[in-house]
RNA sequence: GCCACCUUAGCUCAGUUGGCCAGAGCAGGGGUUUUGUAAACCUCAGGUCGUCAGUUCGAAUCUGACAGGUGGCUCCA
């Protein structure tokens, strides 16, 4: 007889039991998906054969969900192999929201196949099948995969070291290998959707054959897969490449394919945000420098850009010479640096630039403003000896912070990328380094991850990245440290012994790209921009012809005290001019009639509809100036 | 660059198995209206159906190439 704690009870079992038994036996109104033995994850089936204390995981935890999902690959994998016998199943995990599956099939899947695939997988659930699994030796799983010609399975067994437990789970005729664990039976699935199809390589190598990728999502309640496709759809509102077309903000068109064709608005919000960064660029000492868009080759060469990066470089030749087209600054600043003699006591010297860089990336890869091949760097290099590492990181850091925080940021993805297998530099510079910006970090009180290797050659780096509407992540800020370029374009400086040497160069980007930038702050705020960053403050509305003199006056007045206001005069009824301006999430609407000409006050109205009454200009305009200066994101104090 | 898909008027979209002059709403022009807080009414104009080639008596519709885009993959100094 054994003593099982299970859902804080106390059981005795009198023979060997499955967790599903046992639960069936005590608790009509659970049903869990997978259970825990004393912490270790089984499955239901899973034989209890001593006193043991079971945590059971319910659907609709984050486990749950996990469990329900990779189960619902393996139906995938039920229903694709009888629909194309000759597929080959690579890898199947779970990721957020849902699975993947990895295939390789001859002739490939389109996604108008994903409806009849989809209606297969929910007919296999409907039957009910058990879900068993086995625990095999090697050569037994690799005799399994070999029959049914996976071959891409027999590879993953070959790398599966000789002491782990090789699983298989199988359900009807369709088997597959995994850790599981998996649902007791094909029934409890039933709130799926295959979403999406895409390429993928075999182990994530482009050099490696193709193979395609389908996505799905899955859930435990109706509600729940209602409700994410919900969230989808919302999502999609807020991409910025739909808002920058409403908002009348920027185009892009195929004769410069991921350049942007900037309007006036859009230009506006652009500047608004250079200009932020420029301010605070005065207040750090950065100078501010601007160097040329094209450069000879041969110092690209010299640098090293030319061989690493010679695909993403724009070629431009006039006469007999040949030019890139800069996809850095950092050359440029480094010939800056070299004019004139530098002492150590000059030391850190800081330039800066918006620097405009044409990189010529993969058609593929192109996406609105948020990749794109031609963009502008808030950039800025910080020449220092090694000693002065760790206290301009930490000051880096914090403005960084301060700076996302200002703009209304505060989810920030920090990781930390260490020294690579191919490198330049010695240990020991390497050492301090990395140690400098571990220090720096913890110092600044950030969460962090440690992303070991993946540094570049020439130093470790610290990225700063946000997310989209879709949470899609994107790289804004960046801190690298660089021990070789400053050497290899002969920028030195005289040392306390009179000595000359390479002093470390810091590259760093705080908003990364503007243009990046901008698509981010738009789909945060799905075009509701916080009042200092509206390119528009407010509109001007008359009532009728009446009051068109006294509008074009009155808007000449704010604007002359820092109110960006046009007019609407317009032929149209009022309430015509209120949804347009409304839609074009213009802040505020002034409503002129012949009672405010009269009073000489404007009727204000946000362009979420609240009505702030009617009051005196200089009321308006005291209240705009403290909104704007406090950076809020309401539009009434 | 790779895989799948998409491309019809300024915008959002219809266009049935290839078949009379390719449609609608919004936006735009011209009138009427002088309007009080999210769409006034009438009227007019707008498209070589992404480009080029092919199949066909006939192509927006079928085929191919190319371009651009979308979602991923790879990449992202």
């Amino acid at each position: 007889m054994y003593k099982i704690t299970i859902e804080n009870k106390v059981i005795e079992a009198v023979e060997n039991l499955s967790v599903d038994e046992i639960v069936k036996n005590n608790f009509s109104d659970i049903r869990p998906v997978a259970a825990k033995i004393d912490g270790v994850l089984v499955d239901l089936s899973e034989i209890v054969k001593k006193d043991v204390s079971i945590e059971l995981i319910k659907p609709d935890e984050e486990e749950g969900l996990e469990i329900i999902r990779h189960t619902c690959a393996h139906v995938f994998g039920h229903a694709i192999k009888q629909i194309y016998p000759n597929t080959k199943m690579v890898i199947g995990p779970t990721i957020d929201n849902g699975f993947y599956y990895d295939i390789y099939n001859e002739d490939s899947i389109s996604e108008k196949d994903l409806s009849s695939i989809e209606a297969l997988m929910k007919k296999l659930a409907k039957k009910n099948y058990k879900i068993i699994r086995e625990v095999v030796t090697k050569e037994k799983a690799q005799s399994v995969f070999r029959e049914r010609k996976e071959d891409y399975k027999l590879k993953l067994i070959a790398d599966i070291p000789s002491d782990e437990v090789i699983a298989i789970y199988h359900h009807e005729e369709y088997i597959d290998m995994c850790r599981g664990p998996h649902l007791i039976s094909t029934k409890e699935l039933n709130y799926f959707k295959l979403m999406k199809i895409s390429g993928s390589y075999w182990k994530g190598d482009s050099k490696n054959e193709q193979l395609q990728r389908i996505y799905g999502t899955a859930w435990d309640t109706k509600d729940n897969l209602k409700a994410y496709l919900h969230k989808l759809e919302e999502a999609e509102k807020r991409d910025h490449r739909k808002i920058g077309q409403k908002l009348d903000y920027f185009h892009f068109q195929e004769e410069s394919p991921g350049m942007v064709f900037w309007h006036d608005n859009g230009w506006k919000l652009f500047n608004i945000v250079k200009d932020f960064i420029t301010s605070y660029l005065r207040n750090y000492d950065y100078k501010i420098i601007n160097t040329p868009q094209i450069l000879d080759k041969s110092l690209w060469k010299k640098s090293g850009h030319l061989d690493k990066f010679s695909d993403l470089i724009f070629d431009v030749s006039s006469e007999n010479k040949e030019y890139a087209v800069k996809p850095m600054s950092c050359p440029g600043h480094i010939q800056v640096f070299n004019q004139g003699l530098k002492s150590y006591r000059d030391l850190p010297i800081k330039f800066a630039e918006f620097g405009l860089v044409h990189r010529n990336e993969p058609s593929g890869t192109l996406h609105g403003l948020m990749r794109i091949r031609a963009f502008t760097q808030d950039d800025a290099h910080i020449f220092c000896t090694p000693d002065q590492i760790e206290n301009e990181i930490k000051l880096l850091i914090k403005t960084i912070y301060e700076i996302y925080r200002q703009f209304g940021f505060e989810e920030i993805k920090v990781e930390l990328s260490t020294r690579p297998e191919k490198r330049v530099g010695g240990e020991e510079i390497w050492d301090k380094s990395e140690d400098a910006l571990m220090k720096a970090l913890d110092a600044s009180d950030v969460k962090w991850q440690l992303n070991e290797g993946d540094g570049a050659f020439y130093g470790p780096k610290i990225d700063f990245s946000l997310k989209d509407s879709l949470e899609r992540v994107w790289q804004l800020g960046t801190i690298q440290l660089d021990f070789s370029m400053p050497a290899r374009l002969d920028a030195t400086y005289v040392d306390h012994n009179g000595d000359k040497v390479a002093p470390v160069m810091i590259h760093r980007a705080i908003l990364g790209s503007l243009e990046r930038f901008v698509g981010i702050l738009i789909e945060e705020y799905a075009g509701d921009l916080p009042l200092w960053l509206s390119p528009l403050h407010a509109v001007i509305i008359n009532i009728s012809e009446n009051q068109e003199a006294h509008c074009l006056e009155l808007a000449k007045q704010i604007n002359n005290l820092g109110i960006r206001a046009s007019s609407d005069l317009r032929n149209e009824k009022i309430s015509y001019k209120i949804r347009h301006h409304s839609m074009m999430r213009v802040p505020y609407l002034l409503v002129i009639g012949d009672k405010e000409v009269e009073s000489n006050q404007i009727s204000v109205r946000t362009r979420t509809g609240e009505d702030l009454g009617v009051m005196d200009v200089d009321k308006f305009i005291k209240m705009v100036e403290t909104l704007v200066g406090n950076k809020s994101i309401v539009l009434k104090n």
